[in-house]
DNA sequence: ATGATTTGATTAAACGTTTTCCCAAATGGG
DNA sequence: CCCATTTGGGAAAACGTTTAATCAAATCAT
């Protein structure tokens, strides 16, 4: 039912050679220039699509790209991945989206990213080691270029710098008052990661700055609204003495939750505890109290990562792209407000 | 670099078509129990996957199914997203995602769909009409199941039931007391719209209980998280006398926007002003104040849309699908809570 | 034992492009 | 005017599968 290359060459009165040379606008294919308008203009009035697959087939090339996130719980990855999906289809490539479907679950077991049409990845790296032991044996078979975290092995990689954004967080608590400072997490730490990044940037400055710097441990170890949202009850039902009065929250979503869950046990934000989050989310401007965040800004990372990928699909090879992104303070009520009074 | 089918087959001692065959467990295929279990063995030994563009050119088919939704910024899409994308992979199907580069914007033109290799297509329907023009010519030479709201064209759909869910949502104000509704939207109603289904209903449910409906229309006309919080904060800003008592919002993202906006102009929620929503995002139930909300089953609807789109692409026909979900009430602190008092 | 059927596996023809190689015509230089 | 080069375009070989058409061997009924 769609319409070929071969019909397009008969109503054109060429060859399909010639049909592809024009439309690939090849770069050693000699065309004469009346045959080229020739062909392009019934193309058109055909509405000529070539088929992708046949395409793929000889080329080696799906003009697809591979997007693999850990989860769309988190407004911080939709964003990231729109960002990047812009991006992607602005170049003309589409995206195959791959969710990993479970924290435990890699994406090669998942088996979409094998034998599937993509020419590269850009992939969530959640820290150092884990993103290609994600990955598996596709991380050697196919150009990836890694967002959101550093990496040593001389991969490509586009970073936020996470240590220098909890620097900022914990900075700002300090400028504004506040002599300690609480580290709300959901997991232990590991090495190289960006909770942990963050979370040292927040004990350096605090150390360098003289004040405490303490870590509470979400019960749940869950990083979810719901756990946050409990999370956040239980601190607000300590005793009003013990009772941490700035937090610094792993990420805006736990921040958000805890912030809830502490004011619907009675907490004032941030009269009584200051919150401040990470990754700069839609959705922490648009509360009653606005959410104090170190944002990640997301189109310069998506924008980077996918020029480099392309550039690397499209053979003009350069040196790995390994860029950091500044992170940015924003300031809102939830550490400089006052509670309205009523 | 990547292990090919004729290489299992050499491996194997038999023909390519035959570890085709086995691979693909073909009906009509007749092949003798111990050559299959070699094939198996030595195919699994190599690891071989098979090329799915060699695959889907021949047999026509890619085992891709593409996603399209008009835009991520609400997480009621996010959500829908999630769970198509969890039946799609169940089984063994590919994802091509598709998002609306805005809301002028149709999918046909963006390209994306044509000439890609999809099968088959599940596409948020927003309405009756606007839905096939956003797919243009496609929508007659692939396979779709459209989700969200019933069609009347013949059409596969599974859809909620709006009007039921404005009923639920002004019927649950009216039983706590309210005499007054106000629908808070950002467009003027279409007719056949998701916004004017529970308008309607809404506007009948009131009117068969002696209750008033008024519209209050956002001055932005944007269905975002900004637009709502000022309308929100406009609201705040009116007399006490002329504020509404009882706000029914177009969506939950609007009321959780429309809830923080007013509170942050110092209205007590719901004490002053009661609010419900519809999706029954995870947001809403994650706020110190709850939103009431009425939900849409999304697992479901995703699941019903899935098996009947393979049902078609496998060719085991059966009817059209026409399946309704029934909406469900969620009742939370925005309409039946007391603000705390500290 | 013989012809008809079933079983098991192979050969070869697609699928719709891209791309390499090749050829004819046109152009250029001396 | 002849040879070398360039230019424009076509023929045909890929690409890695699936599947229809065959075919030989084995089984079966008579």
């Amino acid at each position: 039912m769609p319409v070929l290359i071969v019909e397009v060459a008969k109503q054109a009165q060429v060859s399909i050679a010639t049909v592809s040379k024009v439309l690939n606008r090849a770069e050693g294919a000699r065309v004469g220039v009346e045959t080229r308008e020739r062909v392009l203009r019934v193309a058109a009035e055909m509405g000529y699509q070539p088929n992708r697959m046949a395409r793929s087939m000889v080329s080696g090339r799906s003009n697809t790209i591979g997007l693999m996130v850990s989860g769309l719980e988190n407004p911080f990855f939709v964003a990231l991945m729109e960002a990047l999906e812009r991006q992607v289809n602005l170049r003309g490539y589409g995206v195959m989206l791959d969710v990993a479907p479970s924290e435990k679950g890699t994406y090669y077991q998942h088996g979409m990213i094998r034998g599937w049409p993509v020419d590269g990845v850009v992939m969530w790296a959640f820290s150092n080691q884990l993103a290609s032991s994600f990955l598996g044996p596709v991380a050697d078979e196919l150009p990836i270029v890694y967002v959101g975290y550093p990496r040593e092995d001389g991969a490509d990689w586009v970073a936020f710098e996470h240590y220098k954004a909890g620097r900022l967080a914990a900075g700002h608590l300090i400028d504004i008052g506040h002599e300690r400072v609480t580290f709300v997490t959901p997991h232990i730490h590991d090495d190289g990661t960006v909770m942990d990044d963050r979370h040292r940037g927040c004990v350096d400055e605090c150390r360098e700055r003289g004040a405490l710097c303490d870590l509470f441990a979400m019960p749940q170890h869950q990083a979810t609204r719901e756990a946050a949202f409990k999370t956040g009850r239980a601190i607000g039902a300590l005793l009003s003495a013990d009772r941490p009065r700035a937090l610094v929250c792993h990420n805006d979503l736990l921040a958000l939750g805890v912030m809830h869950g502490m004011r619907s046990a009675g907490v004032r934000v941030p009269d009584d505890v200051a919150v401040v989050g990470f990754d700069g989310i839609e959705e922490g401007q648009y509360q009653d109290i606005s959410l104090t965040t170190v944002a990640s800004p997301l189109e310069e990372l998506a924008s980077a990562a996918v020029t480099r990928l392309i550039e690397i699909l499209t053979g003009s090879e350069g040196d790995p792209i390994s860029q950091t992104i500044e992170p940015r303070l924003r300031i809102g009520l939830s550490t400089t407000g006052r509670t309205q009074e009523v």
